[in-house]
DNA sequence: CGTTCGATGCACT
DNA sequence: GTGCATCGAACGT
């Protein structure tokens, strides 16, 4: 057993709202050309099937939601608001359209690098960002790790973006609802890291 | 502290 | 043509 196993197909072929759960603590990691970026996930939300507005599937199935009915534990990666990618993992089996969306990370390794891409295209220097700051919001976080459309329908089990367990210490989560949509409110399906300063959103503790 | 609003591309109706 | 699973700057209190 290798200290940074990726997670396995079956990690990812459970219930939604379990996966979201036992993501927190995981480390989501980049290798590419540029260097290798990491970071612990203190912060995701999860989307469930064609019966909940606020998923991709709502509509049923289309070209861009493809992946959501394909196999647990590739990425799902899409544009939103012209210019963010944010990052999910399919989960549940074939079929079974549901994923979890990643919102923040605690940065763990190449800080540099997420520095760098953090600051290209901003106004700001690459020095001005908070350690915090780098990966705390869905799309900030794709932007460091250099995350993009070419990380679509990629393996995390075994791709150059992974999720892999580095058994890092068990955090105290705590449950809200969702950021940033307009329908499915009412679902208490975003989890957390409580009193990382990392997480996003104003409903944090600690 | 709070809220509002523009940027920016494209999937979907 | 409409509406985003966002971000950060600009404003008001």
């Amino acid at each position: 057993m290798g200290r940074n196993r990726p997670l396995s197909r079956g990690f990812y072929d459970r219930d939604t709202l379990a996966v979201a759960a036992d993501l927190i603590g995981k480390v989501l990691v980049h290798r590419t050309k540029a260097g290798v970026v990491a970071g612990a996930i203190v912060e995701t939300e999860a989307y469930i099937g064609e019966s909940d507005p606020a998923c991709h599937a709502a509509p049923g199935p289309t070209k861009r939601n493809a992946p959501l009915y394909g196999p647990p534990g590739v990425a799902y990666v899409y544009l939103n608001y012209g210019m963010h990618y944010l990052v999910n993992a399919v989960t549940e089996p074939e079929g079974s359209p549901a994923a979890v969306l990643i919102r923040a990370l605690e940065p763990l390794e190449g800080e540099k690098l997420m520095r760098r891409r953090r600051a290209r295209g901003s106004s700001r220097s690459a020095d001005s960002f908070a350690t915090h700051e780098l990966c705390r919001g869905p799309g900030n976080l794709t932007r460091a790790l250099g995350i993009s459309l070419d990380d679509n329908k990629g393996d995390l089990t075994e791709g150059p973006l992974r999720i892999e367990d580095r058994q890092r210490p068990r955090r105290e989560v705590a449950w809200s609802r969702r950021i940033g949509i307009n329908v499915g409110v009412e679902a208490e399906w975003r989890v957390f890291a409580v009193g990382s300063p990392a997480v996003s959103g104003r409903i944090r503790i600690g």
